[in-house]
DNA sequence: TGCCAGGTATAGG
DNA sequence: CCTATACATGGC
């Protein structure tokens, strides 16, 4: 079903695909973007300044989009209140209005950030693509860009039952068994994604890095990407080179307290886009 | 061709 | 606690 939405509050697709926190995302024709999650599909279009097409299945944009896309949070308000704190983190602030922390689902962000590790961004795009065709369930009635047919991301139960042989025809290298492993104490109800939402953040992250394959960097993006923890602050290697270059060494975020996830993905966004 | 990509596990000090 | 190294794969 198409409508037409309001979003009087920062929303930039293109950025939000680009600042590498979702990897089903893809650009069309007319700047129409397709975003993918669980079993669903939307396509978002802007028509106005604050006026957005959205396309997908009735009742999803009230029931499932919203909360996606975060829509209650004020990112404008966010921006305006951790203004002026630091310099660069003002720059990164500037550079990446638009952007929004996504939520997400946490079994999908699981096995994304296991693959993630030393893969660039395009690379986890295609090993996450890959995952769904080979062995996801297709969506019915759901078409890309190309109007093609869209697979939803596997269900634990869906890869539980793969092998490492055939996770690694997705590219997954050395991470397959991480994956199945993951996959498969998911599947047996041995490590429980929903119980998870109820521990305290450190708590979280120390029962995410109890699966193999996922440290302190990957487990931050699924407390950030896939519980909504916005205190996380995911290190990784850009991130880490402005802590090393403009930051001083010191990690600034904590500052921002419940804010700094948002900085950091201001912060990633701005470092990996002009490549600094 | 060597280096890097949204790191982690493991061994050794 | 710390540091060093191996790890699959693809792009440049």
């Amino acid at each position: 079903m198409k409508q037409t939405v309001t979003i009087k509050d920062d929303f930039v697709p293109e950025k939000i695909m680009a600042s590498g926190q979702c990897f089903r995302v893809s650009e069309g024709s007319n700047e129409t973007y397709y975003f993918i999650a669980e079993d669903k599909i939307i396509h978002i279009r802007k028509i106005d300044s604050y006026e957005f097409e959205v396309s997908c299945k009735v009742g999803d944009w009230e029931n499932y989009w919203k909360r996606y896309f975060d829509l209650k949070r004020s990112y404008s308000d966010v921006r305006e209140r951790c203004y002026g704190k630091n310099g660069f983190i003002d720059e990164a602030i500037d550079f990446g209005a638009g952007l929004r922390i996504l939520q997400q689902n946490p079994w999908e962000m699981l096995i994304t950030f296991i693959i993630s590790q030393r893969k660039s961004m395009p690379s986890i795009s295609k090993c996450v693509q890959a995952l769904s065709r080979n062995f996801g369930s297709e969506i019915p009635d759901g078409f890309d860009e190309n109007d093609e047919a869209v697979f939803a991301f596997p269900t634990p139960e869906q890869l539980a039952c793969t092998s490492e042989i055939e996770l690694k025809t997705c590219a997954l290298g050395y991470r397959a068994p991480y994956v199945l492993n993951a996959a498969r104490m998911v599947a047996s109800g041995n490590f429980d994604l929903n119980e998870c939402s109820k521990l305290p953040d450190d708590e979280l992250i120390s029962r995410l890095t109890s699966l193999k394959g996922v440290g302190p960097k990957v487990a931050s993006c699924i407390s950030l990407f896939g519980y909504g923890r916005l205190t996380s602050v995911p290190i990784d290697v850009w991130v880490s080179r402005a802590i090393d270059n403009y930051f001083e060494g010191e990690n600034v975020f904590l500052q921002y307290g419940c804010d700094a996830g948002i900085m950091q993905q201001y912060v990633f966004y701005y470092m990996t886009q002009t490549k600094r």
